[in-house]
DNA sequence: GTGAAAGCGCTAACAG
DNA sequence: CTGTTAGCGCTTTCAC
């Protein structure tokens, strides 16, 4: 009796269940990793034995052997913004369909975090890395790459022979947002930036640069407003933007917070959008839909980017593909709401007051 | 030259770095877990072969070993609600500090996905885990109360005597909306529920009914709307209050998405918030504060829920307190703002008539 | 204060 | 098809 006492608390390891069924414990661990090899009738007389037992293998102790710790690491910038538990969520699908766990690294905006990260990585902790932060994270003399773990690059590219990337067409898309701005007529442009450091933001701006080169304007012709990508951005940029005599007519938030916050607080001085200004934002995070008024902007494809991602990294790991071969672009959507509208002309008072 | 080659790629071991130092491999494991225990000119010498090789130990032997994985996990029903997400940071933060590890088990709502944790922690993977999720998750016929495992209950209480909880005070909280709208002159009440197996919503429903109660009202005096924690909920219930002849003027929000979601769409409708009906949600989110007009809500200290869980959950692991001995309910704080306000009285317009 | 040696629990050659 | 055996890389008695 005493000895049942002991079964509820001591762990059943695999030499239990081989005693249990009369075989080896060569013959166990083959039935629970490749059965085929085994004979139907032993394996009857094992599955018996685990079942009766509840015998579940000790992963660490399967990890130690095989070398392989079917863990992944995502690091991620801050996992409170919504963009990144978004892509999580399809990092979390792709790698659970493989039986691959996934390991958090938050650095929750303090780069003095990333060290922990690395040692994971070189610690062997995991078998492979998914970086959504624009840079491979280091540890003073170390750095991630040094641990030469594949490693996949996604939400912002990394500049690495070694580093596939797999990222959305934000440039391109930020390009496209003057250029419909451009076309409702607007000339006079707001730039309300991200994380002025962060490499999405280089991106962005650097395509609403080129829209603005597009559209035929200059660098006189806008203005920009500089922040990390929080709704404080915004109303920091509405406290400039509402200072201003030559108000622009047209502003690109390079983030969908940043948008709200710079429309909530203009609406608040009765300044009316879409009319007196047009917003657009980055992003498509679903709380855009619910705003007032509904906000123009990119979607990303995000739960789509962290399966694509998560895959080519499997990829990887598995040895089915180079990290030279991919370099993949995903493309947004432009959701067109209702703080984008053609510009008020300037001499609106004055063309009406010459009607009269 | 070869042999240099060979380095960057072989792995470093602990007996790598003996050789280097010339002592054994037990000093070396000692210097590195308990540096008092030897001498120091020896701590040196082999501190110079760590740095010199850039030895990192494997930590999945390590955790063989000492049979501790020095890892978390923590069982979310969702990751892209942002009350999950602001917890998990405090979670991290606390064990981070005591370097232990977070595995994250994103149920993403769908009950299935639970085999697969009871399984990481049936098989070792972690040294304690953390629900989220009012429930014990289990998988057909194993649970993860059966692994022995400390387990620390937060957001939700299970009953449970072996479970501790550390949850917030929603019941109260909930029977405080009624009688904040209740003192503003409010007598016919709407409640838009959360996902209604829901243990979160239960004690929230629950502490609704007491409000009610409290409030010297009945079953009759209110009006109940049902669907998951998400915006979608709360423009469904819109849809119904729109229909309705006799509408509440007082309505109270499971969460604050759906809170945002109703008053989103009647005001389409022009139905004016406040002044038409008074809206109070729950949570807290920061988006709160940035839709028109501002909800009032109550705001969950969340980021201190998770570090008081993770740090429960951590003196149970290392044995400094017994499960019995812990219920702890954090106290919400009701953020009074824009989207409530007194009621307008039934016979306003008569009222007015007679008046002339 | 330090070293030798015995495993932690499992898998994968290698024989048979 | 199955069993024997040798480790994976580390920590930790137990001697010295």
């Amino acid at each position: 009796m005493s000895r049942k006492r002991w079964r509820a608390v001591k762990e059943i390891r695999i030499a239990d269940v081989a005693r249990l069924a009369g075989v080896s414990t060569a013959t166990v661990s083959r039935v629970l990793s490749d059965p085929d090899k085994v004979r139907p009738k032993t394996h009857d007389l094992v599955m018996e034995a685990v079942r009766r037992s509840g015998y579940i293998p000790n992963s660490t102790a399967q990890k130690l052997r095989t070398r392989r710790t079917m863990n992944v690491l995502v690091v991620a910038p801050r996992l409170t913004n919504p963009v990144f538990a978004e892509i999580l969520r399809g990092v979390d699908d792709e790698l659970t369909e493989s039986s691959y766990g996934i390991i958090i690294g938050n650095l929750d905006n303090r780069r003095e975090r990333e060290a922990r990260y690395v040692d994971l990585a070189l610690s062997r902790q995991v078998d492979g890395v998914l970086l959504l932060t624009g840079y491979v994270p280091a540890n003073g003399t170390r750095s991630m790459s040094g641990s030469g773990l594949p490693i996949v690059a996604m939400c912002a590219a990394i500049q690495d022979q070694k580093i596939p990337n797999v990222v959305v067409q934000d440039r391109e898309a930020s390009s496209r947002a003057v250029a419909f701005l451009s076309d409702l007529g607007h000339r006079k442009f707001g730039y309300i930036s991200g994380t002025p450091s962060s490499i999405i933001e280089v991106e962005r701006f650097q395509g609403f640069l080129d829209g603005i080169a597009a559209a035929g304007l200059s660098d006189n012709d806008f203005m920009r407003w500089e922040g990390p990508f929080v709704f404080s951005t915004g109303v920091a940029a509405a406290e400039s933007f509402l200072r201003m005599k030559e108000r622009p007519t047209g502003i690109f938030a390079a983030c969908d917070e940043s948008a709200i916050g710079i429309i909530k607080r203009v609406r608040a001085e009765r300044i009316r959008v879409p009319q007196d200004v047009s917003v657009i934002g980055f992003d498509g995070i679903e709380f855009a839909d619910y705003t007032e008024p509904t906000l123009t902007t990119f979607r990303q494809p995000l739960y789509e980017l962290g399966r694509v991602g998560a895959d080519v990294l499997l990829k990887l790991i598995r040895g089915e593909m180079k990290a030279e071969d991919w370099n993949i672009r995903l493309p947004l959507t432009l959701l067109e709401r209702d703080t984008t509208g053609p510009v008020l002309h300037k001499d609106y008072k004055s063309l009406r007051r010459s009607a009269l």
